[in-house]
Parts: C-alpha cells; structure tokens; sequence
DNA sequence: TATTGTTATACTCTATAACTATA
DNA sequence: TATAGTTATAGAGTATAACAATA
C-alpha cells in the first residue's frame, strides 16, 4: 500500500459477521491499539490469580532495577502524574511488595526497594510475560521481530517534539 | 536480539534521569504499549476542541461504513459489552451524531445512521489521523509501513484462540 | 425461552487542585 | 519559595447483573 493510499477509503476485511472493517484495517494506529488490546487481554488471563496488572508488571520491574529510586523518579519514566503514582505505589505497599522509607539526607523524598513477596511474585509474572513474548517471537521469526521492535521505537520518537 | 535472549536480565537504556527501563525496551509487548500511548497522546492534542476520543473516531468510523448495523452487529467488530457500547452510541446520539431507528422487521433492533454533523466531525477528524498515518508512514517508509501492519495483524492472530 | 438493548452499580485508571512536610 | 508526596474529587471507560420489550 502507498502512502497516498492512507486517504483512499478502502474496504477493510469483513468480520464474520458481514460487518466491514472500512478504512480501519490500513491505519498503523488501529493496528497498534488492536496489538496492545490483545496483549493486555492475554496477560490478564495467563497471570489471573495473581492480582496485577501490567502497569503493575511495569512499575515493579522498574523498582527492581532501580532500587532505592524515589516516586518522582519512577514518574521519568512510568508517565503519569505524582498524585497517580502516589496510588499506585500505595497499593503496591499495602499489599507487602514494596517497601519504602524515607531518605536520611533529604527527607522529603521516599527510596523505594521491591519486597520479598513482590520479587517472587514479579519473578511469577515475568514467566509469564516471557512466554508472552516468547509466543509473538514465534509468530514473527528473529529478524521480524528486532525490525518491529525498532520500528515500534520510532513511532514513539516520532511523536516526541 | 535472538529470541531466547528474552529471559536475560538485560538493563534497558537510562532515562536522562539516571533511572533503568530494565528488559522492558526489549518486550514487544511493552513497546506496543508505549507506540499506542504515543499514538493516542498525539490524537488528543491533533483533535483538541472536537470532543472526540480514538475509541469514538473507530465507532463513527464503522457505523459509516456499516449504514443500518444494529448495536449488537457492531459489539461483534468493536469488542465491548453490550451495555458499554448502548452508553456510548446514546451518546453520540445526544451529541446528534448518530441516528437510530428501530427496525421495521424486528422491533428488537436498532439501525444506526450517521446524522450530518456526525459525517462532517467524521471529515475533520480523518484530516487529523490521516496527517498522524502520514507522520507514521513518513518514519518508516513504504516498505516497513506494510510489513508494520502485518506484523501487527499477525501479533493480533496469536492470541486469538 | 431467547435476543436486543437499557439501567443501576461498581471498579480501575487517570488528572487537577489543594494540601502537608521538608528543604 | 520550591520540591516530594498525599488526599479529595471528578471524569472516562469498562463489565456484571437485573431488567423491559420484542420475538
């Protein structure tokens, strides 16, 4: 498809249903929110039971590789408003898989460090995920695969301005 | 990347912040989720003042190109609840967007139209995400673009069973 | 009995604004 | 004054369950 074709109004593929798709099928946004909406669903049900969600997945990984790393930090990163994250990671403590005290040398900051309960859970999900991507990898084959993760990378970049 | 490197702990690349993405940078399923945010940020601020969200764009969208689909025809391509989707279509109708009548062979069904300003906010907002698909298109190039929404499709496939 | 659609309700995730405490 | 974090509140989007109308 070229480019120009973006503004054409093409039929998409019908559903089984006899309902078309339009132009929706051709649009890298659809798409991507199609892909993020399976993902999500997929990880919801091969990590039912355990209770989190996958910006929970996100944020517990992030304060294991970061420990120590404080709430306006973890916001450089994980972007969502302080008083968001604030709830987030209040959840997280309350339920013993992370732990957090105040800095010594400025106490207004919190250093947050994982649990013990939330690394066996996040080595749990992390199985989980791995099969997760081990699946879409198959789907793909190897160089498909490190392709899309540039190209996903770019997209991203091509909205940072 | 190979695909058995998914397991390894591998240290993402460090925010300007200092802080680590981990493995996350390296899970397509991550940057999925990071492209779509990306997309759905810049499809806010391109249609700022036209009250319309992505969600509402793909169901005035399939309501266009389905003239005289009832509610439930549509939940089988837009995969909501039943009860999600009356909230929403009642509330393109009160905006005048949508109309609807019930069917003369079965009183039980609705047949959805567009109204006009539903087919000229429709106009405006395909501007706005044709000029993102450009954005996108312009990124990737010709090529890469159709491999993209392949690649997508069949991510989508994987979990669909 | 089954299907279409609505309503009441509740849950999750989010941001804004006002706040406390620390610096 | 500025920064880190919390809380109150509100809004968007979602699903479940009970329901009314129609078949």
């Amino acid at each position: 498809m070229s480019v120009a074709s973006v503004n054409d109004t093409e039929v998409g593929e019908a559903a089984h249903t006899g309902i078309l798709f339009g132009p929706l099928p051709g649009m890298l946004g659809y798409q991507i929110r199609q892909a993020q909406t399976a993902v999500f669903r997929d990880f919801a049900t091969s990590v039912s039971g355990l209770e989190i969600s996958p910006g929970e997945f996100s944020l517990l990984t992030l304060i294991d590789v970061n420990p120590g790393a404080s709430q306006t930090q973890l916001t450089a990163v994980y972007k969502v408003d302080k008083s968001t994250l604030s709830l987030r990671i209040s959840g997280l403590v309350k339920r013993g898989l992370v732990r957090r005290s105040r800095s010594k040398t400025d106490r207004r900051y919190y250093a947050l460090w994982l649990a013990a309960p939330g690394r066996r859970l996040l080595g749990k999900v992390r199985q989980q995920v791995d099969r997760q991507e081990r699946a879409m990898a198959a789907a793909l084959g190897p160089d498909e695969r490190e392709a899309m993760l540039g190209m996903l990378e770019r997209i991203v970049r091509v909205f940072e301005s």
